[in-house]
DNA sequence: CTGAAAGCGCTTACAG
DNA sequence: CTGAAAGCGCTTACAG
């Protein structure tokens, strides 16, 4: 509260308000504002006065002001998007397109980091949810990691048009997802017709619903093959106590565990002779990139490997990495649909309610 | 202007208005006003009865109708962020880090992405900096790249209290920089102490203001330690016709032309014999590293290598990289503290209208 | 402290 | 089409 202590009164906008424009193309008031926020019904102005209206309007650089028309009852052409950190490698471009996309609509964004800002207070999911209240936002998007605190059911109750990415485990919520059953389907697909034979797949946490359907991919794609499936081929992280990626809120690093990546070698290449592993995601193959150089295990003649994310990390690591591309533009585009068709006023169905989006193999020179 | 039609009436906000509270805690309207925005003046509400007032307001959940205050006159306690894309690995923490010091002092920022947005027009400078004004922006903090379009002049006339992130070249113009000169400075100081003698420096373009600070913290710093300089041993990017970076706006991709990287070795190893480089950035660093890989020159034993930025990717290649971080969450704070400074009103003098955070070396493998 | 009032810029229903 | 009016929720100056 006290921050908004002694606000000193405060005008910095443009002078020229709609009554402007009117007087200066000698028109009412009413007429001025049905032709420039084009109003309801058949039109009643003619097109010459139409045009001059629109031509002041542009001559003076008038810019309705925004808050004077949601305070009237109009959309505040504002989206609340929630974010564990806005720079986050795995979030920071679909972040970027949830912004273009939303000035498609007409709208813009406000954003809000969910961690590594304490000044806020120990729950900062809460904190920006009532926020995005006060700013009167006409709807949400959530893009923060399952992994990370937030009541996500009390985000829906107070902002009814919220879109998730990725399932938040609320019946009836909206959201978009990847399909990850057919990520890891046609990153196996592609290492069979590479003529790899023992593919290994390497993923942080199997009880996980996203996890189950990566395994579900894998099983089902290894079978249409006729490959026989081993468990020993397959990976878990959280059964060597591997967490899913925090930031230090301190130094603000992002902090993963290279040195865990040589139980996966252990598991997988020497044990079980893989030769080839999809992976959790661009990180972890990264790391493991490295980790197989230091023991002088060739990528890709030894082993090959396949990311998941298409981080433009995967440009830049040597060898470039083949990786499953998330498409964050099309889930993007799809969320804002979304929250727009809820803002409407339309009322989703079951099958509108969750969209799939399909990812896409991007072959570099790890397999 | 047509997005604009025909949106409906709508109001989902929270029924609670000022006089409710003001109704629930039995008292007047201005004295419920008086405590929870703060008012103006010695108190005249008692302490019992403040803290009445502010139980009720905490009980119903009352939130204020920012726009209901910003059009009575006061700030709409928002800022607007210009950068070229938000997603951007020069630029996503910076962005996320002015967002959580705007959070800090009750604000929050609206995103605009320059680039990667055909649907906004040509001109998507221009077009935030009038979607800015529509919103009454209290400020605007500019994080274009400076070769990217945009006319920064008309952005400081339309919002007089906007602080740019690097200079934008006008006069009286308040930003934030990075002490390039002690940048390199740091870069060639540890190389020197750790043995290195013959130090190279490449860098895009030696004309534009950014990379003479670099060249003069080389010289500088050489000199320093009574080592000459050559001419030879700096490499300049455009003068192979290297040229910023830009994004597809197709396929999102970053561009970056890594077969040129080569010229860099061949000038400076291989003809000048240097055992060191001082690199444009991380992404030059990361290149040039990939490149002296596939010749068998060793980094650290043949070549060291320092960055720029300090990026994640710089833990992530192999060998993990030694770079001179930017501090984006210093040049944050001070962005915004310039800009509320501007906001209350105060004019700065020169001295305050500059500010040159201090790079920080930080060292890992490659040196 | 109370109470009644004005006004920010807009949208909209109403009588002509 | 015009013109006069109400009202969104708030802040603030004013008379008590």
């Amino acid at each position: 509260m006290s921050i908004e202590q002694n606000s000193p009164i405060f005008e910095k906008r443009s002078p020229v308000r709609l009554v402007d424009v009117a007087k200066a193309a000698g028109v009412s008031r009413w007429a001025a504002g049905y032709v420039l926020n084009g109003g309801v019904g058949r039109s009643r102005v003619s097109n010459e006065t139409a045009s001059r209206i629109r031509d002041v309007a542009h001559r003076l650089n008038y810019q309705p002001h925004f808050a004077a028309r949601q305070l009237r009852g109009k959309r505040s052409r504002t989206l609340g998007v929630l974010v564990a950190s806005a720079g986050d490698p795995l979030r920071s471009f679909l972040v970027q397109y949830l912004d273009a996309e939303a000035v498609k609509v007409g709208c813009r964004t406000f954003m809000a980091n969910t961690i590594g800002n304490p000044s806020v207070g120990p729950n900062q999911f809460d904190f920006h949810v009532e926020q995005f209240a006060r700013r009167g936002v006409d709807g949400v998007l959530c893009a923060v990691h399952h992994w990370f605190p937030g009541d996500r059911a009390a985000l829906l109750d107070r902002h009814p048009n919220t879109v998730f990415y990725e399932s938040p485990g609320i019946p009836d919520a909206a959201y978009v997802t990847v399909g990850r059953e057919e990520a890891v389907r046609i990153a196996v697909r592609h290492l069979i017709e590479r003529g790899r034979r023992r593919i290994g797949l390497a993923v942080m946490d199997l009880s996980h619903p996203s996890g189950k359907a990566r395994l579900r991919g894998y099983d089902k794609e290894l079978a249409a093959h006729n490959f026989a499936t081993e468990k020993r081929l397959v990976f878990q992280g959280n059964s060597i106590g591997l967490a899913y990626a925090k930031c230090n809120e301190e130094t603000g690093a992002w902090e993963f565990p290279h040195d865990k990546m040589d139980r996966v070698i252990d598991a997988l290449v020497v044990d079980q002779k893989a030769d080839a592993i999809v992976t959790h995601d661009d990180f972890w193959a990264a790391s493991i990139l490295r980790s197989l150089r230091a023991r002088g295990i060739r990528v890709p003649e030894d082993v090959a490997l396949v990311g998941y994310l298409n981080h433009y990390l995967a440009d830049w690591i040597d060898p470039p990495l083949t990786t499953v591309d998330l498409q964050h533009r099309v889930a993007a585009q799809q969320m804002i649909e979304m929250v727009e068709k809820m803002i409407a006023g339309e009322t989703l169905d079951d099958a509108e309610r969750v969209s799939v989006v399909r990812p896409k193999l991007i072959v570099r020179s790890s397999s």
